[in-house]
Formats: C-alpha cells, sequence, structure tokens
RNA sequence: CGGGACGUGGCGAAGCUUGGUAUCGCGCUUGCUUUGGGAGCAAGAUGCCGCAGGUUCAAAUCCUGUCGUCCCGACCA
C-alpha cells in the first residue's frame, strides 16, 4: 500500500471529544470516525487491525474445535418472545416494526438466534458436544456511550456457544475455552489481561469469568490481592472483622437534626464503623421496600443484593412521612406492608454501635445486632473495601484498580434450551436439555485495549502481530532519483516475500512523514533518504525505540524479514 | 434518567457579556524556495455560525423550543 493512496488522514491536534488514549490516537491516526453516538467507522487502518484480531480469534476458535456460522442482525421479536427476554431485556434491546407492522429486533446477543439454528440440527446426544460462533454486529442500545471505541453502542463482537450433555463436558470445555481466551489476548499483545470471577448478570448461570485489561480507563472495579486473589468487585466477598469491643446497655439518646453517618461521628466522636445504617431498595417506585443494615462505613453491592433477591432492585425513592429516614435502625422497625429486611454480614459479631432508633431525633446507642435482636440471618451484600481482608489469603490486602472488559465467558446452563425447547435425546431415548457455554470477545474493544496499554506520546505502537502493516517505508525525498528507485525496489521485494508493506511515497518533509508514522504504529519502519544512501545503507528503527540501526543495502530484505518474522513470535508463547 | 459542558469551513479555536461586513491557527489547492522530527514565502478555495421559531431596521450574538455530541453519575448479558 502507498500511503500517498490510502483513504484517511492523520493530524496534530486532540479532537475535542476524546479524552482517552486510544480514542485520541486512533481518531488522530485515521483509523475510526465517530458516526454518532457510540457509532463509528473504521478507515482502512483500523478495518485491517480489525481483521487481523478476527484471524487470531478465529484460530483459537477453530483450535477448541469451533464452527463458524453466521446469524442474522435483524430478528422477529418471536424468537425474544420464546426466550421470555422480550419482555425481559430493557430499552437495551433496539426494537422497531417492519413494513408489515411486526415486531423486530436488533440483536444485542444472539442466544437466541443460535438455539434456533441449532435445534433441528442437534437431536440426538451423538452430535454433542458442539460450539458455534460468529463474528459479527451487535447492537446494544447502551445509556451511554464513552471512550471510543471502550463503550459503544454497535459493534463487532465474536461470540460462541457451546452444547453439553452434562456439566462435566461444559466444565471442561469452559476451560479449554478459558485457555483460548489466556492465548488470544496474548497474541494480539496483552498478556497482562487476567481473568476474573464475574457476575452471571441476566445471561443466568452460575460461573462466569470476565477477561480484564487493569488500566486506569477502565469501567470495572476489580478487587486484587498480591496472593493471585481477583475477582470482580461485583461478586468479590466482604468479609468483616468486628473488634470483640465492650458490651454497653442499649440506650435510647436525643439526636436532633443528626440524620447522616457524619453528622452522628460528628456528635458521638466515633468512627462511622461504629455505627449501623439502613439503604432502602424497591423494585418500582410502588412495589415494597426492601431494608439493608449494614455497618456505616460500607456500601451495599447492588449486585449482590440483586442476585440474593432474584430480581431487578433500585435505589427506593419514599414519598414524605412514610419511614423516619435518618433514623432508622433494626431495634423495633415498623415496617411497611411487605417490606423484606435483610442483614448485611458486617453487623456479625458487631457491638456497641449507634443506630437508628426509628423516632425522629433519636438514635440508640449501645446496639449490638445479635444480642437486641436483628437475628441470625446474615448475608454479604456490602462492597469489599480497599485494604479490606482478602477471601483467599486472609490479609489486610485488598486493592481494588480498574478495568476494560476484553472478554467473557459464561456457565450458561439450560436456560435457553429450556425456554426455547430445544432438546436432545439421550442413550436411553430419553428427551434431555442440553447445556450451554457462551464466550463473548468485542473485536473493538480489544484493538482499543490494545492501543490504550501499548502507545506513546507520538501514537500506538502496535504488536507485529496485529499491526496494520508490518514494515513501513519511509522515503525522504522521493523525487530524488536514487531513493525513488531504492525505495520502490525495496517495496516491491519485500511485498514478493510475502511482507505486509506501508510504502510513503509523498513528498512530504521528513518530520511530517515521520509524525504520521508513528501515528500509524506499523512495528518496523526502514528509512531511505540520499543521506541513508550516501553512506550505502538503509535505516532500520522499531516503532517502540529498541532498534534504530543502519542496514546494508544487500543485507535490507533478509534483515527486514527476519526481524518480522521474529516479531510475530513475540507474543506467541 | 439526574447533573454539567458544548455545537462557528475537513480539524482545533476566537467572536456572544454590550446585536451592525465571518476571524485566527492547522489542514487543503497553485507556484517558487526548502529538505532527517509536523519547513518558508506568495496567491487561492472552502461557512444557511446545528436546526426551527421569536424579538429587532438588523441576530453567530438576545429569548423559546428542538436535535446532536462529550463528561460525571445512574445503568450495563
Amino acid at each position: 500500500m502507498k500511503l500517498s493512496e490510502l483513504l484517511g488522514f492523520r493530524f496534530k491536534e486532540t479532537p475535542s471529544d476524546c479524552q482517552i488514549a486510544s480514542h485520541i490516537l486512533m481518531t488522530r491516526g485515521g483509523y475510526i470516525k465517530n458516526v454518532g453516538s457510540g457509532i463509528f467507522s473504521l478507515y482502512p487502518p483500523g478495518k485491517r487491525i480489525a481483521q487481523k484480531i478476527e484471524r487470531i480469534i478465529r484460530e483459537e476458535m477453530d483450535a477448541i474445535g469451533g464452527q463458524e456460522v453466521l446469524l442474522p442482525v435483524t430478528m422477529p421479536a418471536g424468537l425474544w418472545k420464546e426466550s421470555g427476554r422480550w419482555d425481559a431485556v430493557g430499552s437495551e434491546l433496539m426494537r422497531m416494526k417492519d413494513r408489515w407492522g411486526s415486531d423486530m429486533v436488533l440483536g444485542m446477543t444472539h442466544e437466541e438466534a443460535v438455539v434456533h439454528l441449532c435445534r433441528g440440527a442437534a437431536q440426538s446426544y451423538q452430535n454433542y458436544p458442539f460450539m458455534v460462533y460468529q463474528i459479527q454486529t451487535k447492537f446494544r442500545d447502551e445509556p451511554r456511550a464513552r471512550g471510543g471505541l471502550i463503550r459503544v453502542r454497535e459493534f463487532t463482537m465474536k461470540d460462541a456457544y457451546s452444547f453439553h450433555t452434562s456439566q462435566e463436558d461444559l466444565e471442561a470445555y469452559y476451560a479449554r475455552c478459558h485457555k483460548a481466551y489466556e492465548n488470544i489476548f496474548r497474541r494480539c499483545g496483552i498478556p497482562e489481561v487476567v481473568s476474573v470471577k464475574s457476575d452471571g448478570g441476566m445471561m443466568g448461570g452460575k460461573v462466569a469469568h470476565e477477561f480484564m485489561l487493569v488500566t486506569e480507563v477502565g469501567e470495572d472495579y476489580l478487587a486484587v490481592c498480591d496472593c493471585g486473589f481477583s475477582a470482580n468487585m461485583e461478586v468479590a466477598e466482604s468479609i468483616i472483622e468486628n473488634k470483640a469491643g465492650e458490651d454497653a446497655p442499649l440506650e435510647k439518646v436525643s439526636t436532633p437534626d443528626m440524620t447522616t453517618i457524619e453528622d452522628l461521628c460528628g456528635f458521638f466522636g466515633i468512627a462511622p464503623e461504629q455505627t449501623c445504617k439502613a439503604v432502602l431498595y424497591q423494585k418500582n417506585a410502588d412495589d415494597a421496600l426492601v431494608v439493608v443494615f449494614l455497618r456505616g462505613d460500607l456500601e451495599v453491592n447492588e449486585v449482590k443484593l440483586r442476585n440474593l433477591l432474584g430480581e431487578e432492585i433500585h435505589p427506593a425513592v419514599l414519598e414524605g412521612g412514610e419511614l423516619p429516614c435518618g433514623y432508622l435502625g433494626p431495634v423495633g422497625l415498623k415496617t411497611p406492608k411487605g417490606a423484606i429486611v435483610i442483614n448485611d454480614s458486617s453487623l456479625k459479631g458487631a457491638r456497641n454501635l449507634v443506630t437508628g432508633a426509628n423516632e425522629e431525633g433519636y438514635h440508640f446507642i449501645g446496639f449490638s445486632p445479635e444480642r437486641d435482636g436483628t437475628g441470625s440471618k446474615y448475608n454479604d451484600l456490602a462492597k469489599i473495601l480497599e485494604g479490606g481482608i482478602c477471601p483467599q489469603c486472609g490479609e489486610h490486602s485488598v486493592k481494588l484498580v480498574r478495568g476494560i472488559e476484553v472478554g467473557n465467558i459464561f456457565q450458561l446452563g439450560t436456560k435457553y434450551t429450556k425456554s426455547m425447547e430445544m432438546t436432545y435425546l439421550d442413550q436411553n431415548g430419553k428427551a434431555r436439555y442440553p447445556i450451554m457455554g457462551c464466550y463473548g470477545i468485542g473485536v473493538g474493544r480489544l484493538m482499543a485495549s490494545v492501543c490504550e496499554v501499548r502507545h506513546d506520546d507520538y501514537g500506538p505502537v502496535w504488536p507485529m502481530a496485529i499491526a496494520p502493516w508490518q514494515v513501513h517505508i519511509c522515503a525522504i525525498r522521493a523525487e530524488n532519483e536514487e531513493v525513488g528507485a531504492a525505495a520502490n525496489a525495496l517495496y516491491n521485494v519485500l511485498q514478493n516475500a510475502g511482507i505486509e508493506v506501508l510504502f510513503d511515497d509523498r513528498k512530504v518533509s521528513a518530520g511530517f512523514m515521520f509524525s504520521d508514522a508513528d501515528l500509524l504504529g506499523v512495528p518496523v519502519r526502514v528509512i531511505i533518504s540520499p543521506k541513508t544512501l550516501a553512506r550505502g545503507a538503509f535505516e532500520l528503527r522499531t516503532r517502540d525505540k529498541a532498534i534504530q540501526k543502519d542496514i546494508a543495502l544487500d543485507d535490507a530484505v533478509d534483515e527486514i524479514t527476519a526481524l518480522v518474522k521474529e516479531r510475530m513470535g513475540e507474543f506467541e508463547s
């Protein structure tokens, strides 16, 4: 490819709408163009990187027996009514009507379509297990796109679905897929991706892992520990050790206008962990309340609460006067009709706390949950704390870090095969529901993630395996006959050797050329100019600055080819 | 859905408070010079100032509405 013919342009200024490095550099470098909120077009360099990532994904999916298929983007709503998700999923699902007035959806994930595809085609136990995958467009009407390609509404995703006749078989395959995912991220040049336990969310199913790239621009919080523990903060167990403090008597005291934990701490001169607070939730505005009691220094982990209750919940919005808000406590709480009261495990073993007296202007001091009647039932509902106790090693060593979710894997179970009546006959001729797993990777997000981790001030530093081109020839003063001839010759020979070459044949200044080259991030750069030719050489530079040297004209092709080959293997194992 | 910011040539911005000929830099075109980290000079092209109403002799500027984008939060398979 000659750079003079490449569609797109590169520029100096930081676009006003961009905040994070990958978004800035990929916009400035002519990889992507924003079309609407969370919707992007790719210019050729972006498309080439995406294709290389997809190639790696295909190789790894094929290596674990995957069969590539293609499912539709647009589906009749009936499929989604079958699975129940037409009602269960909210407005992230893009719905529309066709010309006949029939409800249609844009696929945000393809469990329905894949079950539809497979249910007639795998009716015998002998067809199992199998895995199918596709690389295709998803549309999710996210409430808020952000960070360039990190969180978008339309994106290319590899989604895979496996079908099994036993939980053991699913688990064994899940492990193979986990390994394949490690291979994919490593080969794409980000071996630092870690897998963490995660919440199954609306996918259903119990076991799930997310593959996370730890970086400050990530949207998820991870709880990690030097002992090797790592989990999405959403599922990380919060372990609280309460000190065996004194067992003071329960006593009601006047606390006018003390409605926050901060107020109480100031008033009594105590720390937040010596208080017990109430947090209120409900499903919808008029539904029954869910009251969660927990230690005052902690926050409710709403994902845990949702999983416990098995339904959506939102912070409660109370009409005035229903409850003495600011003065709620477990002792003598008069719960409204149908309310659910739940105690967080942080109250277990706690003593001598300050908590609301359920009466405007009064709190109890000397509250000991177990003695004073919260009951003995506790649930893990709090967010894990920075510096909290690690569930794996037991030390106060938990760190919270941010990460980008570049992939995920779920053990789905029979949720979709049951709801959509996909069955096979087992050895005994009995109809059974296959057990499913599903496995996703966002291609564009992966591309942006690599850029986040592999860039410098001047542009991306693409790993060879996914770089848009392998070698970038800069012909400085290409109109010089000697330079032009040498550059053209090298370009042709390298291309014939199977190398992907970008040839900057433009008549622009050296600085301009180098800046563009930096933004295009091609790992190997060859500079040809009257200067280099005068000393009988080309100049060889790597984008990561590891190599900068002259190479003799005669050895150039061999040396460049060898370097490309070496770099291709950089992240192979 | 709450809170905030912003829509002015392809890109980045100024102008708006206090209405009066559309401004600067980058990029683009042509020519000459230059030639190893975004070169210099000269001449050019490119705007329904997001859109729609309103106020006014006159609106990029004031008012109302609307559409869109970004950021924080809520949400997120």
